[in-house]
DNA sequence: GGGCTTTAAGTGACTCAGTCACACAAGTAC
DNA sequence: GTACTTGTGTGACTGAGTCACTTAAAGCCC
């Protein structure tokens, strides 16, 4: 959908479909920030929109999407007339700056075993979790080969099962 | 000014001074999120008050500060009422959500040589840079003893030449 | 159903960053 | 000057990320 470094000159909203926003290192590793759904428009497009400047992330279609746009002249108007417009980008906004800062937070501390461990049970079904390895690793802002590596100990505690692209929680 | 963990029930601009707002890890380091300088508002503060959540991050005064402040309340009055209000709010957003990602994407990438030297010529002024070793390990989100290695390692470089509580790039 | 391709996971070796526990040196206050 | 505070230097150790693989499961294709 849009890539590191491109500028922005449109607003988007989401009709269907999910896209995925993330960072890539040089090394190849992808973290991801957050997801966009249906109804939603991006923080990110929006603030490079506002600030005149280049897409800093990427974001990837996770399936078909379908999406409404207006071009930036058009977008700076319905800013200028729409209050409504503008309460809803301030909502959007409050709830992406939280995650984010959360995402700081976690990258900081470093503390990948209670990070993992607390993912794990947070995105678990019944305690069951369809993810591979890397799914995680890139949620969680790490290499995938950590996050094996993790788990394999974690089955060895009997904390857990793993299978291919899913695990279970024990 | 706030601590992590904190509710918060009012919106405040600085009217003098300025405040710095950072996050804390367990192991007791800080990392530095941004300033907020007179005139200006929090914007974590104003997600706190949009989303009903707590403060995850904390706020120090680093000087006497004065400032002007509303409880929620009036806050969400002036949301609903004013438009100018909601863009200035949103276009600090959009200011913010950069610098906050830009530290993600240092945090994930850990090529902490380049992010050091790249920020030594942004903060020196006439290749002297006032800043204990400290100050720059918490900009830049790592530990202190890491960025006095590094930067005596450049020394023994030739590449710059280090004080107490300064240095100058050669 | 046997072979092929794709995708997921396992592993060892290595490097870099962060932590801990110090020693030590340069300012500051009195 | 002495005591205290603040800023640096250092070694030892642990944890995380990278690289270069191997191994294994699942999906396809005649």
């Amino acid at each position: 959908m849009f890539a590191s470094g491109q500028s922005c000159r449109q607003f988007v909203i989401l009709l269907s479909g999910s896209v995925r926003v993330q960072l890539t290192t040089k090394t190849g590793r992808n973290l991801h920030l957050f997801d966009i759904e249906a109804g939603q428009s991006c923080a990110l497009t929006n603030a490079c929109l506002l600030t005149q400047s280049r897409y800093y992330a990427e974001g990837i279609a996770l399936a078909n999407v379908t999406f409404a746009s207006i071009d930036q002249g058009l977008f700076q108007q319905c800013l200028n007339t729409s209050h409504s417009f503008a309460k809803h980008l301030l909502q959007d906004y409050a709830s992406r700056i939280g995650l984010l800062t959360q995402q700081i937070d976690r990258l900081a501390q470093r503390e990948l075993d209670d990070d993992l461990i607390k993912y794990l049970h947070e995105h678990a079904v019944d305690q069951r979790l369809k993810l591979s390895h890397q799914a995680i690793a890139e949620d969680l802002g790490t290499a995938r080969e950590v996050v094996s590596r993790k788990l394999k100990k974690l089955e060895q505690q009997g904390l857990l099962k793993l299978g291919r692209g899913q695990l279970w929680l024990l």
